[in-house]
Order: C-alpha cells, then structure tokens, then sequence
DNA sequence: GAGAGACTACTCGGATACAGTCTGTCCGAGTAAATCCGG
DNA sequence: CCGGATTTACTCGGACAGACTGTATCCGAGTAGTCTCTC
C-alpha cells in the first residue's frame, strides 16, 4: 500500500497557490515547470483536485488554479481525499460469513471486530490530515526556507501568475 | 491507496491461530476452506506472515501453521507490516529540490515540511495498529461471537489441527 | 510381535500467467486576451 | 483615436497507450506418518 504520488504534487501546487495574490491564476504549466514535473500528468493530478472544489479554474491565456477557499479552510485530508478517493484503506469482505460452522441465513449485529480495528486506524490517519491546514503548511514553509529563497520563489511565480 | 486483501486473510487467520492449543498446527487448506478462500493464493499471505517470523511450519501430513510467539506479543501492525511491508506510505520525492530558484547545491536542513506531516499520520495509523494485541482480538470475538458458533467452530479445527 | 526400512501422501515455498491500477502522453473543446478593421 | 468583431494563442478536460504491482494459479522439494517386510 503507497500512495500515489500525485498526493505529493497536489500539496506542494496547493502550498503554491495558497501563496498567490487575491484573484490571481498559476497554470500547469508554471507549477509544474516550477517543480520539475511532467506537465501533462501533473495535470491530471489538479484536476482531480479540481473536482473536488478545492480549487477553481480560468481557461484562456494567463488561466490557471487557484484556491477556491482560505487556506485556513483546506485541510491536509481534503487534498489527500481529492486524489486518492474518500475510500477507506480497509474493505472488509466479510469472510468470517463463510465459516461453515455458521447457520444459513445468520446475521451479526456488529461490524467484522477486525475491520473495526483496522478504520479505527485509518480514523486515526484521517485525523491527523484533518487537523493541519494548508495555512499551517505555508506558516512552517516561511519558517524553514531561507528567506532569499523564500523571496525569489515568490517573484518567480508572481511573473507568471495571470 | 488501498490495502491488499491479503493483509484482511492474515488476520483472520491468526486469530484461529491463536485459539489454537499448544503445540498444534493448522494447514493452509483448512484455513483456506474455513474462510471460503482460494487455496493456493491464501497460502502467499501465509508465507509473508512466515517470512516475518510471526509463525512456524511444519511440513508433511497434519503439518501446517502455528503461531511463533503467543498472542498477546503479536500486534495488528506486525501482521500488517509482515503483509503490506514496512516501508512507509508516502514516499517523499524532494521535488521542492526542483525550484529553478534554489541554489545548484543547495542542502536542506530538515526533511520536507510535507513529507513530516504525511509521516505523522502514517505514525498515529501505525501506533493505533501497534496498541491493538492479537489478544486483545480474540478476547473480542469471545465476547461478540455467539457461544454455539464459537465453540462449533474451534471443534471443527481442532478436528483439522495436526 | 517388534523394529527398521521404504513408501506414500500431504505439506509449504517459489516460479509462473492474468488483471487492474498507476503512470505517462496526446489531442480536442473552450475561453480570455490580443489584434485588426471600420467608424 | 475609439469600439467592436475576429483571430489567435493559450488554457483545461477527457480520451488513449505503457509499466508496474496485486491477484490468482501451478508445480516441485521436502518431510512426517504409514505401511510392509524381515527377524
């Protein structure tokens, strides 16, 4: 089990975005020139993000992304969802059905005790993406990149945002 | 991203493992029949899970599985991983290395601000997988299965177990 | 009847095909900007 | 010079191949139990 990599493009673009002048649009091509990735596919990876309302789109020259919300209001977990699906990473199949020491037509009251282990796992997981926000991201990213950096990145995508 | 059917066989069939009296073994046919599961694919699962020293086999007639260690120092998570392997589930590509603003050989202090919030939420699902015991899994089936089902089915493997 | 040897049947383990998803690419529909022309 | 229609160039979005992992299956090496033969 591994996640797509796509995850890691689409929260490094929404890092971007989040970054971006009120009213302002970066296309795949800048965001994707901007980390070394194939814009094409990269593409893919936005739309999906796209769909799921997070982001809103321009078409035409100087189009592009950008947030449909504060960044405050975008969690880590929506993008990740945006990507990989709402799907829990545990299907329980229900094979305990299959004992052949079960009658017929017998139903349980509760969920496979397996399964619920494993969601409440995956809970966990979701809770930790739930509780950073990409306002948070941007915060730490102005902490830790070396400001002449930190500056020239942002001019860099400041040229190219229509 | 989704987890392999495999890793839901493995922990079902450890918890018959478990119920298990000292010394004896279960083979991957009965397991496999018990679930209503593919034989031959089962026992794939079964070899991971040996591989990983979770549990011992013998070969020849009345040969099969039985558990390395007992129950209550066997996790969730050592199945899983034993399964699914150890490798985390979000793979960091260091594309902020990308930036055309960055310095040629430029080097980073810390891993990625991304990856670090990803790794903690792989951490909290594996920390919620390492606190549950295979123990504590079976002691639950004890109380929620019903007492006819229960004792009818450790009769049908212990008439199957070597 | 007992013991040793050979045999058998059953086991796990790795090697081998098939399928589905992730990765990567391409082209078309649509739009905002820029251009050009007429007034 | 200004306004509007046209052209243009650029965008996103979905449709189309290739690679890799997950799924499913098969067969062989090896062993524990069983049977047989001899003493």
């Amino acid at each position: 089990m591994i996640l797509k990599s796509q995850v890691e493009w689409a929260l490094h673009c929404c890092a971007i975005l989040a970054g971006l002048p009120e009213g302002r649009y970066l296309s795949t091509k800048a965001l994707a020139e901007f980390h070394g990735l194939p814009k094409e596919y990269l593409s893919k990876a936005l739309q999906s993000v796209s769909q799921a309302s997070l982001v809103e789109t321009t078409l035409g020259p100087s189009g592009g992304y950008r947030l449909a919300r504060p960044p405050s209001e975008i969690t880590f977990l929506d993008i990740v969802e945006a990507v990989e699906g709402k799907a829990r990473t545990f299907t329980c199949n229900n094979i305990r059905a299959n004992n052949p020491c079960r009658p017929a037509g017998f139903c349980d009251t509760k969920p496979c005790a397996v399964a619920r282990v494993m969601w409440q796992a995956d809970e966990a997981w979701r809770n930790t993406l739930r509780g950073v926000r990409l306002s948070d991201l941007v915060e730490t990213l102005g902490e830790e990149v070396p400001p002449d950096i930190w500056k020239g990145s942002y001019e860099w995508v400041l040229k190219r945002a229509g």
